[in-house]
DNA sequence: GGTTTCCATCATGGAACATGATCGTTGGGT
DNA sequence: ACCCAACGATCATGTTCCATGATGGAAACC
């Protein structure tokens, strides 16, 4: 391949046009990049000298530039090596911490509370030169964002994955349970309840959260509106209001305690599809031994919570 | 994100970087890049500023150059960028040659009888403007390294796809028959022969060809050893042979002239793995609407083929 | 038609870079 | 033990490239 005039392209060039995408105008991007507007055109002119072809297309005036047909293909590579160039930079900071025996993992409560304990507890034994950070989040998209940022080496996260440089593993389906009044009559019915009967009752859920959204998603396909009458973050303040009486709640098997005597958990068998929890990561981003060893703890240890799922 | 020093990144500092990975020495690494040792050094030293990590071990003396931990990450990296950074040119190189309407597509000579002479049929009436250039290899590996490096836009291809930045879609499967003489008694079999009864007799093949490196390996998967007493890149002169007696011949059933009266075609029912036909295309590079209308129309004349299987 | 909002262009000062020479280090050959 | 070859680091230097600030020209809005 020839020495040519590519190899003085600058990573500049390629912000530059992107800002310029963005905001439409030469002075917008330069103010946001730093630059001068001067500095910014010659940046362009540049990057058109040396791809050969006009990128932006200046219609004069205070009308915005838009982008030609090449510089919109140029722009997705540009957006690509930029991700790629985060990834690196991600990687080479959490090196420099010192991250060789370090993995930084996202939770959310409902994983928080049984899977975690005997997956930190097998993964101590096993790898004890590891440190495990974990950080919890109402919010799992916020941990998601985490891993992009490369804040977060793994994240928990409620399948399907939605688009983005990310790859997945599954760990466990969770089906959905429906807990009620221990002296509900729902929990004398030979089979379970179906969806109708559920949404005659109130219900007790959770604010913003993937799980609850999955739920309300079936149930809005199985043409049942659900009548919540309290929503609450904490799995404990959910349960407690069910054993009083204030309503009944669909929540996945992890999240329950199945000792609390005053409720009943009751197996839909099926009624509801399961939520499918899994560890997500950064497809770009380094995978650390670490990392790689705390996945394969986390798939170890799921598989065994599947297989005896009701464990006193 | 902070206008910290990654910004002054250039990219020949990530080309020196792969240079001294590959050549095991700045000196040769400069040679290869047409530089000074000198400037390498510089490059290497500015990069590891940058990145704030030493990424290559100077054991000193003429002991070859190493990478540490962070210089394989970075690498890595490095030659995603790299590569992306060849599609984005390749794609340049395109859109200069006014390629907005035009087609580049591999193929080989048993797709080239059958499936091409329908498809630029139909694609030529319903894509009047779209200009179609197919270059036709002996060679399928050469006709992905030339998608590789952006000289082809498509190209068809023998499923399963090798690892690398591809993408493909399948078109048809095309399961083997068996070619014998007319007067052969194998033609008068009931059933069709099995792999031993075939490998008994002298075989005819083809050259360097996936469909049949395909099905050698499934003889050798099954105990059996062929015996070819000749090969040639051509259909013709293959089935010319068997005609004349030489032998027999395992061919894909779009290869074979189905009106030759001095050969019959033995359907093999599922004895052997039908070959799969794709089509293949980089990853990263534009997907140009002329591409994806080519794509879609061999998509639709592949399966009208799949339906009439043995139009006379 | 004046005004505003743009981008292109120009000359200039400064930073960054490649060069060529030199030095320190290491390992192998004699 | 010695010398030599191979190699990377460093230094001073000349040049190239880039950002700056000011100016000019084009298009739309009032």
């Amino acid at each position: 391949m020839e020495h040519d005039r590519w190899v003085g392209l600058d990573l500049r060039h390629l912000l530059a046009l992107k800002a310029i995408a963005d905001e439409g105008s030469f002075g917008r991007a330069a103010d946001r990049l730093g630059y001068t507007q001067s500095a910014i055109s010659q940046q362009i002119a540049s990057l058109e000298r040396i791809v050969g072809l006009r990128l932006l297309e200046r219609p004069g005036g205070p009308r915005p530039v838009t982008l030609t047909e090449a510089g919109r293909i140029l722009l997705r590579h540009a957006e690509a090596i930029e991700a790629r160039l985060l990834a690196a930079k991600a990687d080479m900071a959490a090196l420099e911490a010192g991250d060789a025996g370090r993995v930084r993992v996202g939770t959310f409560q409902s994983v928080g509370a049984k899977i975690i304990p005997e997956l930190l507890r097998q993964f101590a034994a096993s790898h004890p030169g590891v440190e495990v950070v974990l950080t919890e989040s109402q919010d799992e998209d916020e941990l998601l964002a985490m891993v992009e940022r490369g804040d977060l080496d793994l994240t928990f996260w409620t399948l399907p994955l939605v688009g983005g440089p990310y790859e997945a593993v599954e760990l466990l389906r969770d089906p959905y349970v429906l807990v009620v009044p221990a002296d509900s009559p729902l929990a004398r019915l030979e089979r379970p309840p179906t969806l109708r009967e559920i949404t005659l009752h109130p219900l007790v859920g959770f604010n913003q959260c993937r799980a609850m959204a999955h739920v309300d998603r079936q149930l809005a396909a199985a043409g049942r509106t659900p009548n919540y009458v309290f929503r609450s973050d904490n799995n404990g303040t959910v349960q407690g209001l069910v054993g009083a009486g204030v309503g009944i709640s669909l929540s996945p098997r992890l999240t329950v305690d199945e000792d609390d005597p005053s409720v009943a958990i009751i197996d839909l068998q099926g009624r509801l599809e399961p939520r499918v929890i899994g560890l997500v990561w950064h497809a770009d981003r380094h995978f650390s031994p670490a990392a790689r060893a705390f996945v394969e703890s986390a798939v170890a240890v799921c598989s065994e919570l599947a297989e005896a799922p009701a464990a006193a």
